[in-house]
RNA sequence: GGGAGUAUAGCUCAGUUGGGAGAGCAUCUGCCUUACAAGCAGAGGGUCACAGGUUCGAGCCCUGUUACUCCCACCA
């Protein structure tokens, strides 16, 4: 091994030869089918496939290094572990990007065609596709490359129609003309998911509408009319409605004005009709309770087609909305003189003329909230259009009915949820299967609320990259979905047909990916395509290798969705909650009837070393090749699983990723140690014998048997400690809880083993060994006195394994070229193959605390804990016996010379500090380095403490209501300390009164 | 407006059925000790936001207050 810690070395070649092994393949060299017949349990995730508009942030590394480590784990805890990784089409950014593109050569969307444009966006992609998959690599994701998918698959899209036409056919979607949130740079409808709030600095413009007449709805009047109308009115007995809007250039389109019934002021012009300006349209006053008297003027103006509220309004009014936005952004022809104008133009005309006019009251400075478009950032502007909806009612409450505690359905009753659950509740009522689990549960309100009133999904978007939705319209006015392309109508057999030219919201491919990627929906429809056409099969090579695995799996009656379907767990951004998460859990329950992950693990967003959220205006943001480039993956992976919990929101920034590196190679350095010391001993399974080639079990060969090594305490000491970190390690990872594994394993890495253990074996292998002529170790000498280097060189492989899940790399490394063997498929540690001496544990443990009080007095007195002194120690025969096994350690540790046994204190002759120990009185001739004074103090400070202990541990015990309620171990154990801390605190005392009085 | 989260050492955060306040970084002191100065041995540093309550016992459970963050809904 290198004398330094050099990631950049063997990452990238420890990552060739897991590819080139096909590690990361759960049927490696095997079947799904081989798998299940050997009762291997599969354990499935699904990587949430990245956008392909762009790199690799550290969100994703995060995100992806939390799906490795629980892959490693469970692969080498025996499970049949698949990660599939993919990327996401991602319809509208990826549009926008490339009409962008298309913009900088001269050239349009429309310009080039669809065929064209569709053509250039997939050779687009294969390209960022590449990208994105080098990234995932780099970051050292054990995925299945093999079983890969982009969104945009042909087997995927295949899936994504019998999705959409099953829908279709159940009646649940359907094209309605409603207010759409419109975007007009991306020239599309989208989904209200999809657009977000942000609040800016805006302006309120206060507008005069002339009240004209008592006549009511009915007398609207036209474009024209108003000479007739106003003309009979002398300016000085005008009377005039102030309304307030934020976006005056929609007045062009307003059709009333609304105020509240219940307004004093306005009460007794409900019924009028006021002039709207500019455009002399006659429109209605009414009265609406949806206006409140106290905001703005109390008035409100009604523009149907482009508010939301105000549209409402219009329904429950009968009028009728007109449009003079446009889906470009600019006035229609409703508009009069402003039609062509881009909105913004609009807007300071109609302002400028209201002006004019005398009708422009006010303006004041207004914070108000927009929505934007979640993509582009751009205004949403909201216009009736007409658009393809799917209906949530039964979907949303499967989705309600499949949380975990949620439903008060008991599985058993699944079957008849529906009827049987009659306690009234939402959740209740929705009868699903239940057992979802989000994490945190925090998660389970919000998933629940957005359910609770959810409308509507609008699945069409006016793009042309995405799922073409397949619906057909006939001549003869018959509209129908088919997953194949149809030759004729189903209604009159004619063959002149359109397809829809929509194309569908990613999410709802998206929402297909827990089945679609393992093959639903694809390989039946390519067939049945196939059967009707009897077209050359287009399928590409990826495809060929798809169905060929697929017809494996078919002939054993397994396939992957059999196999690998559900998966368990789904980790992911909270932010994608609503996209994402519960699209997927409704279509796993509709097209599969069962969820698509029994837990979801919401992680948090990665924010900078200053909590700020990473974002390109700041330029805080992190390319984790950077990072991977100047510190290695493992360090990254470290730094982001380290002190974490999805809990919260995380922080990165360098000085931990410094720090990673900093024990990572405090891991290196003692893997180096290991290697210098145990050349030639080998006490394993594996010892002589080549490696079993059995491809379904993980590798256990690192097992040794404990009976055959005589073990010393320390030995034992540093195995039991080794049983209690792999027990909390495997726990906390089985509860998601990395972070704290990440802490155990540190501890236990850095001060049980490097610090602690390594040191005393260091002390074990000098006194028993010497160096034979090649400057080397025999280490057959240590094994025939004690475990010495077969337990060191077990607890490092432990180590390594029990890391390999966060840092793959350097593990692999050390470990392969221990071992010659790999890592990735070895056993996991577990805590019932380690032995566990309790009493060795506690003896060693008082003994580091002797050594402690040593270093500490020598630091003391002499400022350095190194310089060697003598130590007397005085104490009964027993503990005499027992320190005495352990006496080269504690010389070895607290920089001891001799240690001079006595019975009593008085034949000591020296001039000695003491420590008082629960093993007993340690003597440490200090010489005219003695201070009285501080040694004064010292003893009196632990007397004052031995006081304290014994006072809390009083206190508790005099307590009649402790003793009685709580718990007797707990007592017991309160006993146990007044004990020890009397005996202590008599024996200061009593060194206190033979010096100091 | 509705909901959720957070508040613990100078900084970043742990703290798992309620049972003696922890780590890393930073600071200070002393050490090149033959795996590692990317190191080793030590030290200092906290009214667990505030106020009540439950309990023999509260950082942890309950109520209220304050501050910050996020989500949802948007009063034109």
């Amino acid at each position: 091994m290198d004398k330094t810690y050099t990631p950049k070395n063997f990452e990238n070649k420890i990552y060739e030869m897991w590819e080139r092994g096909n590690y990361f393949a759960p049927d490696k060299k095997t079947s799904v089918a081989e798998l299940k017949k050997a009762k291997i349990k599969p354990y499935t995730i699904m990587m949430p496939p990245p956008n392909i508009t762009g790199n690799l942030h550290i969100g994703h590394a995060y995100n992806i290094t939390l799906q490795d480590v629980l892959i490693r784990f469970k692969r080498m805890s025996g499970y049949a572990a698949l990660l599939l990784p993919g990327t996401d089409h991602a319809s509208i950014a990826t549009e926008v990007k490339l009409v962008g593109e298309l913009a900088k050569e001269g050239l349009t969307k429309e310009g080039v065609g669809r065929e064209a444009f569709l053509k250039r966006a997939y050779e687009w992609s294969d390209n960022t596709q590449g990208v994105i998959l080098n990234q995932i690599k780099k970051i050292g994701a054990s995925a299945d490359f093999s079983r890969y998918k982009f969104t945009m698959d042909s087997d995927l899209n295949e899936a994504v129609k019998r999705a959409f036409v099953s829908y279709f056919d159940k009646g649940w979607i359907y094209k309605a003309e409603r207010l759409v949130n419109w975007c007009v740079t991306c020239n599309t409808a989208i989904s209200d998911a999809e657009v977000d709030h942000i609040e800016r600095d805006g302006q309120m413009w206060y507008i005069k509408y002339q009240v004209v007449s008592e006549s009511g709805v009915g007398a609207i009047g036209k474009v024209g009319e108003i000479g007739k109308v106003a003309g009979v009115v002398s300016e000085s007995e005008k009377q005039y409605i102030t309304i307030a809007t934020t976006r005056p250039e929609t007045m062009l389109g307003d059709v009333a004005v609304a105020v509240s019934p219940s307004d004093k002021r306005y009460k007794k012009l409900i019924g009028k009709s006021v002039v709207l300006p500019l455009v002399n349209r006659v429109i209605p006053v009414v009265g609406d309770s949806y206006v409140s008297a106290d905001f703005g003027t109390g008035a409100v103006k009604v523009t149907p087609n482009h508010d939301f509220n105000d549209f409402e309004i219009a329904v429950r009014h009968s009028l009728k909305g007109i449009t003079v936005i446009s889906k470009c952004g600019s006035i229609t022809d409703s508009g009069g003189v402003y039609s062509g104008l881009d909105k913004a133009v609009a807007r300071k005309k109609v302002v400028a003329d209201l002006e004019k006019l005398g009708l422009l009251e006010q303006v004041k400075a207004h914070k108000n909230s927009v929505g934007v478009c979640s993509r582009c950032g751009d205004v949403i502007e909201p216009l009736p259009s007409l658009q393809w909806y799917l209906k949530m009612g039964e979907l949303a409450r499967m989705a309600l009915g499949a949380l975990s505690g949620g439903s008060k359905v008991s599985k058993g009753s699944k079957s008849k949820a529906g009827e049987t659950a009659s306690s009234g509740s939402k959740v209740s009522k929705a009868g699903g299967a239940g057992g979802l689990n989000l994490y945190p549960k925090r998660f389970v309100k919000q998933y629940e609320h957005w359910l609770s009133d959810i409308k509507d999904w609008c699945i069409s978007r006016q793009l042309w990259w995405g799922q073409q939705i397949p619906v057909y319209y006939c001549e003869c006015g018959k509209t129908f979905a088919s997953v194949s392309e149809p030759f004729s109508c189903v209604a009159c057999g004619g063959t002149k047909l359109k397809q829809e030219t929509d194309v569908l919201d990613t999410w709802f491919s998206s929402a297909l990916w827990p089945f679609s990627t393992l093959g639903w929906g694809g390989e039946q429809i390519t067939n049945y395509k196939l059967q009707i056409t009897n077209c050359k099969s287009q399928s590409t090579s990826a495809d060929k290798a798809n169905n060929n695995k697929a017809d494996k799996g078919k002939d054993a009656g397994v396939s992957d969705l059999d196999y690998f379907y559900p998966g368990d767990v789904l980790v992911t951004g909270y932010d994608i909650l609503f996209f994402w998460v519960i699209r997927m859990v409704f279509s796993g329950l509709e097209f599969l009837g069962e969820l698509p992950f029994k837990d979801v693990l919401f992680n948090g967003i990665v924010r900078d070393g200053q909590g700020r959220k990473m974002s390109k205006s700041l330029g805080n943001g992190i390319d984790p090749l950077d990072i991977i480039d100047e510190y290695g993956a493992d360090a990254m992976r470290w730094a982001l699983i380290n002190g974490s919990t999805i809990e919260s929101d995380i922080r990165f920034s360098k000085e931990k990723t410094e720090s990673a590196k900093g024990f990572i190679n405090k891991i290196w350095q003692a893997a180096r140690f290991v290697e210098m010391n145990s050349s030639g001993a080998d006490n394993t399974k594996a010892a002589g014998k080549a490696v079993k080639g059995n491809d379904l079990a993980t590798d256990n060969s690192d097992e040794l048997d404990f009976k055959k090594i005589s073990l010393s305490t320390i030995d034992k000491w540093l195995l039991t400690k080794l049983n209690s970190c792999v027990a909390g390690v495997t726990k906390h990872l089985e509860s998601y809880e990395f972070g704290l594994a990440a802490e155990k394993l540190y501890n236990f890495t850095w001060s049980v083993f490097c610090d602690w253990y390594i040191e005393f074996v260091k002390g074990e292998l000098a006194e028993f060994t010497k160096p034979d002529n090649a400057g080397k170790l025999s280490a057959s000498k240590v094994s025939e006195t004690g475990g010495g280097i077969a337990v060191l060189d077990y607890t490092l492989k432990a180590i390594l394994k029990l890391l390999h899940p966060v840092i793959p790399f350097v593990t692999e490394h050390i470990y392969h070229n221990l071992t010659g063997r790999k890592i990735i498929v070895s056993e996991y540690p577990r805590a019932s193959a380690i032995p566990k001496f309790v009493k060795d544990e506690k003896e060693i443990d008082s003994l580091l605390d002797v050594i402690r009080k040593i270093r500490n007095v020598k630091v003391e007195f002499t400022g350095s804990a190194f310089k060697q002194t003598k130590l007397y120690y005085v104490a009964s025969a027993t503990m005499q016996k027992k320190l005495k096994d352990n006496v080269r350690a504690l010389k070895k540790q607290a920089y001891i010379s001799d240690v001079i046994f006595v019975s009593k204190e008085s034949d000591i002759t020296e001039r000695c500090t003491k420590i008082v120990t629960d093993l007993g009185l340690f003597l440490l001739p200090m010489g005219e380095l003695i201070d009285t004074e501080k040694e004064k103090a010292r003893l009196g400070a632990e007397i004052a403490k031995a006081k304290a202990e014994i006072e809390r541990a009083k206190g508790k015990l005099e307590n009649v209501e402790f003793t009685k309620k709580a718990p007797p171990n707990l007592v017991a154990q309160e006993r146990d300390k007044l004990k020890k801390y009397q005996d202590l605190l008599s024996k200061l005392e009593k060194e206190f009164k033979d010096n100091y009085k």
